[in-house]
DNA sequence: GCCGATATCTTAACACTGTCCAGATAAGGT
DNA sequence: ACCTTATCTGGACAGTGTTAAGATATCGGC
């Protein structure tokens, strides 16, 4: 009867300092279960065990909650995009590919947290330093095109640098946005299914990337 | 007082005829003021001037309206692709790059609609021929790819075809996305703002886009 | 050890949302 | 004229995010 079981452990003692962890997890276990639009803050909440009201403690609302998912997801992803340019080594071309392919390993491994660090107007840019860190993720992918065009990582950009940066940009994020949106599913049904998207169409694709002039 | 105004001309007889239209009108309008998820099926009706039930009379649901605000919206997009084919005439390169300018070119022009068509979630594909529809839009891009590529339109797409495409529809299909999310204002924004994107940084990208082996 | 200040959580309420139901009213076919 | 069908209203219900007021645990200083 009495919920006087003191600490007990370190169970729940009056849910000290996991709460906010925990909505964290719960938020990204729904998101990757119903999709970003099935995500509610109250579910989030009932996961957790406390009432509706309870993560306006820790979040400023709903977007707050997401957008602590967003940014330990861009922390990922960054990380993820810089080990692929260290593994790249000193050839341009091969930091390159490197970065392209852990891009869209990122997004079909990660597809709930991908999907949600896109969709800006379910979360706040201004949240913490998140601006900072989802710009690392790009700074890492410019530094890469910058050695690729024989540029000095101080020099200006040229506006052919710039088409090279877009291209290669836009070449991995649109096949992670169609390989999300089940645009390819039709193709890979017949060709070994969901694992076909990453083993064969990814490196096909991924031939095209641009190559640096020279 | 008496609403007998009989049929007074053709305004609003009972909003015979009309409310069908009007809903469809108000949704577009609603997506492109407010995103697609501030879209609401009260606000629609509320726009038509009709209570929050009258629209189930003439879509299942929800997601039934917006199900038709995507297939007209891939109607336009079909016929635009195959405007720009035809534009291409019987030069497979151009046929490629008329295609791909009026790929992203849609989805700048119509950032409402084109961001709805690709937020599977939010409509049905089983809504009428709405799967058809959308599927030509494909079919005309793989046409181009084909005759780029030497095939016949009735061979089999080899793999390397189908890198080809996939890559071609990666760039158009990312390209759109990057500048519909933002991504690509920070640095537009110091050359020329949001007209800096279709006008140089389109063709600057596009450059890259895979060319045909011979 | 105690006590006030603070952090954390609950309960209750509000204004929204989508959807269903029973009814009312207009239109149209016979 | 009448009856059937299409169309719309009003009211209800469960679910949502957010806020306000109050309760309870934890912690820092004494």
């Amino acid at each position: 009867m009495k919920p006087k079981a003191k600490k007990t452990a370190k169970r729940k003692a009056y849910h000290h300092g996991d709460l906010h962890d925990q909505l964290v997890a719960a938020a990204e276990a729904i998101i990757l279960e119903r999709g970003v639009d099935g995500f509610t803050l109250r579910e989030a909440a009932r996961r957790a065990g406390v009432s509706p009201a309870a993560p306006a403690h820790h979040f400023k609302d709903a977007r707050g909650l997401l957008s602590e998912v967003a940014l330990r997801g861009y922390q990922e992803f960054g990380d993820a995009l810089e080990a692929a340019d260290k593994r790249g080594g000193s050839d341009p071309q091969k930091r390159l590919d490197e970065q392209g392919l852990a891009y869209v390993k990122f997004a079909l491994t990660n597809p709930a947290r991908f999907q949600l660090m896109f969709a800006h107007p379910k979360y706040d840019m201004g949240y913490k330093d998140l601006a900072t860190v989802a710009n690392r993720s790009f700074l890492t992918l410019e530094g890469a095109v910058r050695a690729a065009n024989g540029l000095r990582p101080d020099a200006a950009m040229t506006p052919e640098a710039y088409g090279f940066l877009m291209a290669t940009w836009s070449i991995v994020h649109g096949f992670s946005h169609l390989a999300l949106g089940g645009e390819l599913d039709w193709a890979a049904s017949g060709r070994g299914g969901k694992s076909a998207i990453l083993e064969r169409f990814l490196p096909l694709t991924l031939k095209h990337l641009p190559v640096p002039k020279r």
